[in-house]
DNA sequence: GTCTATATACGGATAGAC
DNA sequence: GTCTATCCGTATATAGAC
């Protein structure tokens, strides 16, 4: 495959995942993505086969770049409680599109669950990413007993946080739940 | 309209009540709901001129549900404390449901932002029946300047529970996390 | 009230011209 | 590689017989 086509691709999944995190996978047609991206929907399928494949290409392209912002978190410093800080400031730094989308990986575990589709796992792991990662930093604090507890604790506050503020579209609630999310970091690292 | 007709009325907005929760609104289409009341299509709009008038009617149906429950845990005491550990076991009684299918009130308010729905603000009316009855209990334990933030914090906790558990469908989880909120409300309790 | 038959629209997917 | 044209299935909704 020639150059510009794997650029028309990636812009197809950049696309396709927008719109995917805005309006849902069932609820976003081809010709939704064809539109953003301003092709046809008959070349769409010369550079994927089906819809399912397009889903597997963005949640395969979600989880680079999830593995990329975690490792550059490595890379700026090796401070385990900084890294969890990193983690638990994603919530501010997206506000405004948690607001408006809520979570990216929520939303499509949620409803790949609901319409009980195929790759359901390979979202999950979308989840198991953040898991793992915050799962090492918990060890390095000294919780080495229950740091998957801890890691899965957090990540279920963010989660939570994120569909409360995306359907009351409060941003002050959010704020103050970071907040709190830091105290709680404070509280058990001492 | 006769004792029979109101009957089948209530009969269509449990099976669709139902659908809804474990298969998604969009999900759900006229047939499903049909074959689970065992009538036809055609009967159906008898009843219903449109989708979104039963989705209005679910929606209802569930904010009369919640509020019977309110008033049923009311009546039994009048212990504020008691009356939130109430909300909080629901999470343990529901967890087989939830494993499967999330929560009944996040599912349908995530799906219907996403979608950009009409119905959108009834459907977070379902939440904030919760909020405002755990805000009461709350100000009745002296939290009477944050009751609110406390109960939002106790909703988005519970949603954040319901969500990861789903996503896993890892009861056990669920149950360390109602351990944790009773803990958390001990601890603002005294 | 309940049914069958049908109108209409849309989404996913394919064929074939260029 | 990109396009237009088209097939096919399904979903909402309506018409009209019984």
């Amino acid at each position: 495959m020639g150059l510009k086509g794997e650029l028309l691709r990636q812009r197809i999944v950049a696309a396709a995942d927008q719109l995917f995190y805005q309006q849902g996978f069932e609820n976003t047609s081809f010709n939704d993505i064809a539109s953003a991206v301003e092709i046809s929907r008959g070349n769409f399928y010369y550079h994927f086969k089906s819809k399912d494949e397009i889903l597997q290409a963005v949640i395969h392209n979600r989880s680079e770049e999830i593995k990329q912002i975690l490792d550059n978190w490595d890379q700026q410093h090796n401070d385990p409680k900084l890294g969890i800080i990193h983690y638990i400031d994603i919530l501010t730094t997206m506000q405004e599109n948690i607001a408006n989308s809520g979570c990216p990986i929520g939303g499509i575990c949620s409803e790949l669950a609901k319409i009980d589709h195929a790759m359901q796992d390979d979202a999950n792991q979308l989840y198991t990413l953040f898991i793992d990662w915050l799962t090492i930093k918990f060890k390095q604090l000294g919780h080495s007993k229950n740091a998957r507890q801890l890691a899965m604790h957090l990540l279920a506050r963010s989660q939570g946080i994120a569909s409360v503020t995306n359907s009351f579209g409060d941003k002050a609630f959010l704020k103050y739940e970071v907040k709190l999310l830091k105290q709680w970091l404070d509280d058990i690292t001492g």
